[in-house]
DNA sequence: TCCGGATATATCCATTCTTGATACATAATT
DNA sequence: AATTATGTATCAAGAATGGATATATCCGGA
């Protein structure tokens, strides 16, 4: 079970708000889903980034309230907080992914067996 | 330019004492080397790095002298603190490789886009 | 009907991490 | 003589981390 950091988190949350609108505990559940339950990422790191990718414009957001089945239509259920890709969103994600490629293919350098630093000659 | 964080820096210096035992600035000037001057591990990142890596057991020192050209051979010049990868080090850095690869292959469950996720029966 | 687990959002806070700045000293270069 | 490079190391302000806590509703089973 791999917590994620802010950075993947970053990523792995607009990678799954790219499928379109979504809300924290789903997030959360779709990312252990992903990942076959690998990544975990909890409340406490998913709202803070959550408000913070809305401070950022990375998304939009709009409230909702959730109905129990045949319920008093009076009654204040539970409330979702929805997240939106911006089209900012979009483009930071593409950014996000272009860096995170950079990153494996500079590691690799170091992890990979090639061995091709230093003077071959 | 990216500045590693914690992880990243122990795989990378890791690695590059894989090759043999070098010092601090030297591994720091390895790091942009190797990554063709795209990583940058500074100072106070590196030495606080290393003697964690010691207190681990990942890794033995010994100080060396480095004399000067012609120098005096009574004068006490710089001075070098080498470090060399032990078996657990070794360990260590094949589960980091490991724990790597790991990473990559989930990440790309979110970022390359088969989208093969949710229902598609 | 009571209770536990799932759903749903959010903050607290002690510990750890980050990183530019600082400190100190020698060596090489201009 | 001044600057840059080599070399190791700490400081401290701010950011990040993550288990615990708080609050509240929903649902199924005993």
């Amino acid at each position: 079970m791999i917590t994620l950091k802010q950075d993947h988190s970053t990523l792995v949350v607009l990678s799954v708000l790219a499928d379109g609108p979504s809300y924290g505990y789903a997030i959360s559940k779709a990312i252990a889903a992903r990942s076959e339950g690998h990544f975990k990422l909890t409340a406490s790191g998913m709202y803070p980034l959550l408000t913070k990718l809305e401070k950022q414009g990375l998304v939009t957001t709009s409230w909702e309230e959730v109905k129990a089945e045949g319920a008093d239509p009076e009654s204040s259920g539970r409330k979702r907080k929805w997240y939106d890709l911006s089209p900012k969103g979009h483009k930071q994600l593409a950014k996000h992914i272009e860096a995170h490629r950079q990153m494996q293919s500079l590691i690799d350098a170091f992890v990979s067996p090639t061995t091709t630093h230093g003077t071959t000659a």
